[in-house]
DNA sequence: TCTCCGATTAGAC
DNA sequence: CTAACGGTCTAATCGGAGA
């Protein structure tokens, strides 16, 4: 019995920051686009017309200069609030075409079009309604496993004049054999830089070559990843739609900054500012952390100054996800490992170990007490009135820490003030 | 020798 | 003028400590 294969879909946002930034700057759809990383530092969105130029995906800005002063290219700090907003109502709009996916990431989403009728017609109105909905441009690639319709919707992408839909499930034996040893094992979803260089040396170079490796032979050599994307290129699913999001296992905040700092009162200032961040994040989810870690680092580039990059894991005896609590941990942890005569350039902090509140151990006879109605109130005030509203003490204004945006949009879509317009 | 666990590595976006 | 290289997250794998 040869059953019919899945039609699973996967729908990405093409170039999606630059696209954020063009619905509000049209004037910009047929030029050379960047959106760069935090403190300016990395491209990491590039319009076609960029792309063309030879700007490469995660180059650091300053090695590109010479490319972008050449052909005026226009170019943005990230501007995340608006991303995500813009990301809410692409995802909005796409759960509509089926009741089984998964929101992969800040642009792409895994639709179930499993039984549907004409599913080419189907993708193609999705995409239409994406773009009357938000103005953003969106790819279909459908295919019978999750690694095929990435590789499907990299078709869809890179076929000029496609429709912006590829159904690698229209297609014969033999049109499957030509795509995929077309396509280099690097753009696989799974393959990255080291497993590219290993399979390259065992003769392997293409889709279509690794799919027919054997598979248990390849998983002792190049472990279980491997093998998995092996069997999901030649159709059998081993990857599947993950409906829920499920709360996050470990929350972090870190910043480069935009300078370098020495002196210890900006380091807990800035660590003050990522325990609000992550004890905030961590409360939204009704969860509790049992580890706090706090790591402080100098420039890994300036390879001429002394490097020293230590860190400290702080045990919670009951779990926390309180801004004060975890705050004087921290600020303690900072000061055990903290040494003056060093130019730190970044510094994080990390919540692991995180359960879910109600469930928490011994949080029946030891909870957490240490002003807890405070964190709610805080909580409430600051969705009323705005984030930042209500900050602790030592959440300065001024932060000598703070990176580098010299070119961030207004968050046009959340933030009347920040409307040119409204001034 | 086995198992557990924290640290490291690899990958995605 | 010079210096300038992101931030968050998961899963697999490694390797040392202790049983």
């Amino acid at each position: 019995m040869s059953s019919v294969p899945r039609s699973i879909a996967l729908i990405d946002c093409n170039n999606f920051y630059v696209s954020c930034e063009r619905v509000f700057r049209p004037d910009l759809l047929t030029r050379p686009v960047i959106v760069l990383s935090g403190n300016d530092g990395c491209i990491i969105s590039r319009s076609n017309e960029a792309k063309a130029l030879g700007i490469r995906m995660g180059a650091p800005l300053f090695q590109m200069q010479e490319l972008i002063q050449g052909h005026d290219v226009t170019i943005f700090s990230s501007n995340h609030v608006l991303y995500a907003d813009m990301s809410n109502r692409v995802m909005s709009t796409l759960q509509k075409f089926s009741p089984v996916r998964e929101i992969y990431s800040i642009d792409e989403i895994f639709l179930d079009l499993s039984g549907f009728a004409d599913i080419n017609s189907y993708a193609a109105t999705l995409r239409h309604q994406v773009i009357r909905d938000t103005a953003i441009p969106v790819c279909a690639g459908i295919a019978p496993t999750k690694t095929l319709a990435k590789l499907a919707n990299l078709m869809a992408k890179r076929h000029p004049r496609s429709t912006g839909v590829f159904n690698l499930n229209n297609l014969t034996e033999k049109q499957i054999n030509s795509v995929l040893s077309h396509i280099p094992i690097n753009e696989i979803w799974g393959i990255g830089r080291q497993l590219t260089a290993s399979l390259n040396l065992s003769g392997i170079y293409t889709a279509a070559q690794l799919r027919d490796a054997p598979a248990s032979t390849m998983r002792q050599r190049f472990g279980v990843i491997t093998e998995k994307t092996i069997r999901e290129l030649r159709g059998e699913c081993c990857i599947e739609l993950g409906e829920t999001t499920p709360a996050r296992q470990q929350i972090l905040n870190s910043r480069s900054f935009g300078s370098t700092v020495t002196d210890i009162a900006d380091l807990q200032d800035a660590i003050i500012h990522f325990v609000s961040h992550v004890a905030k994040k961590c409360r939204d989810q009704h969860s509790v952390a049992s580890i706090l870690q706090i790591f402080i680092q100098t420039d890994r580039f300036r390879t001429d100054r002394p490097q020293y990059c230590p860190s400290i894991s702080i045990p919670l005896t009951t779990p926390s996800a309180n801004t004060i609590t975890l705050g004087k941990l921290a600020l303690q942890g900072l000061d055990s490992i903290y040494q003056t005569g060093y130019h730190y350039k970044r510094a994080g902090v990390i919540l692991s170990e995180i359960s879910h509140a109600a469930q928490s151990q011994g949080d029946l006879f030891a909870a957490d007490t240490s002003k807890p109605e405070l964190m709610k109130t805080l909580d409430a005030l600051n969705r009323r009135y705005g984030k930042g509203t209500v900050t602790l003490g030592q959440e300065g204004a001024q932060h000598a820490w703070q990176t580098r945006q010299e070119n961030k949009s207004p968050e046009y879509s959340t933030n009347w003030d920040q409307l040119p317009v409204c001034r």
